[in-house]
DNA sequence: CAGTGGTCTAGACCACACT
DNA sequence: GTGTGGTCTAGACCACTGC
């Protein structure tokens, strides 16, 4: 199953490509050995926290050297889809076994002692099958109407209710997910989406806000109604950025704060 | 000037590493290289928006091959403290020119059209010389009571004035800042910093918060006093991980939000 | 056209992890 | 020791930019 370069830098060599015209197109050897990779993780050849194949079997595999190999598992990994580990080879990213328990929450204590309040702890107070609204059809990309889960639950911090969150799911992707499993996982709630539903979230972009909280939302957070609250609203995507969640999270930040990194 | 490898591949050659026994610190050459040109950076040897040299000078400057110059930009690349263009050479990043003109605010009209409302619209408030309390000491590596500059401004979006900021810099580095240069330069004020003061911020560390606007801030931002606001406080930093900038924002969200990726 | 960054190869050796 | 990823080199050719 080799590659079907748009050029060739082979010596010797000289594959022509096809193209449509106008289209220049150029994609290199590596960016297509890389769209091959994608392919298997998506199809799951190899699962999340198993090796992949060693790029020496790689380069055999699809006729390539083993430093184009590299280069294409480098933006992989770049990417967070894939850990490298000297020695030891490389191996598929998952949720479940991260060095930081949540990739994605990037809540913390203003006293910057994470550890100390230990794991969330989660209260589902809903967990059910609806119909998409509008605005929730557009953001998973489904057509008003589809079924979808909505679940909505709170998460406290060494006691503290600290986040109040609504969740929906694809229907069919989550089909009998309950919320025994949504409250029962040890671990992140992405990693019970990969072992019992096969869905991995590689990416996601988030939509920050500061909101009141309104009277409900303050009794289910134990803090005064028109308390502030940081509204994120998040869209996690699996491969391929197909939408596999929106999530909406209201965040007490008189405690916590939400960090972030610009480069 | 060649660099003292720490190991050698080097076929025939077999030079042996001067080390602290009990470090194991092994680092590639390619790495040696980058801290080379980072110093280069540092010291103004190229100024912001020149080319640096050809991966090839740099080889033949540095005694190493081009494949390991390359590795060495490419992390710099990959860290935007340069940027490569294929066929022009590769570049000393600045603020200035930038496709998108802020490249540290993440604030975005919910519309989703930038550039409709146009550039924004500053008012500096305030611009004098104090000396650092001790938070804004601790943040800027300072001693508290050492000089620092802090400005005070408005930042409007078609005439809505959306942002209300507190800036503190150390008075060393921004020594006879003024009004007008903080009001009256076009384009990024983090561009003006690089040009006037040969300051440029490479990284940045926010904290985000919900918080209910005092008196004062409702007054400024012409909302009403208590309405949440998100609150960004920013520590800025030049090379070498050296904080040059405290930065508190307060953001109108019910216009705009503060857009994030992860992954 | 020459010069730049970008791709690809092939082979050697190093650091790390397991057995 | 064996196998993995990681580093380094040398040389060839490709794509893009501007003279």
């Amino acid at each position: 199953m080799a590659p079907t370069p748009s050029t060739s830098a082979d010596s010797g060599t000289a594959s022509a490509d096809i193209q449509s015209p106008g289209t220049p197109a150029f994609s290199p050897l590596y960016q297509q050995i890389k769209a091959l990779i994608l392919q298997s993780l998506q199809a799951g050849e190899w699962k999340p926290g198993e090796a992949i194949p060693s790029e020496m079997d790689l380069a055999a595999r699809f006729r390539v050297s083993q430093g184009t190999v590299r280069k294409a598992i480098d933006e992989l990994a770049s990417e967070n889809l894939v850990v490298r580990r000297q020695g030891k080879g490389t191996f598929v990213a998952t949720h479940a076994e991260q060095q930081v328990q949540y990739r994605f929450l990037k809540l913390m204590p203003d006293s910057g002692d994470l550890g100390s309040a230990g794991p969330a702890q989660r209260t589902v107070l809903e967990c059910k099958r609806v119909r998409a609204a509008a605005e929730v059809a557009r953001a998973l990309a489904l057509r008003p109407g589809d079924p979808v889960i909505q679940v909505r639950r709170v998460l406290a911090f060494g006691g503290v209710p600290t986040i109040l969150e609504d969740l929906w799911l694809p229907g069919n992707a989550f089909r009998g997910i309950n919320s025994e499993q949504m409250a029962g996982y040890h671990g992140p709630t992405y990693a019970m989406f990969e072992v019992e539903f096969g869905v991995r979230m590689v990416r996601a972009e988030e939509k920050i806000r500061a909101v009141g909280a309104d009277v409900q939302q303050a009794a289910l957070l134990k803090i005064e109604p028109a308390s502030p609250l940081l509204s994120v609203e998040r869209v996690a995507y699996t491969y391929n950025d197909v939408p596999m969640e929106l999530r909406r999270g209201l965040y007490r930040t008189d405690t916590h704060h939400y960090r972030n990194e610009l480069s």
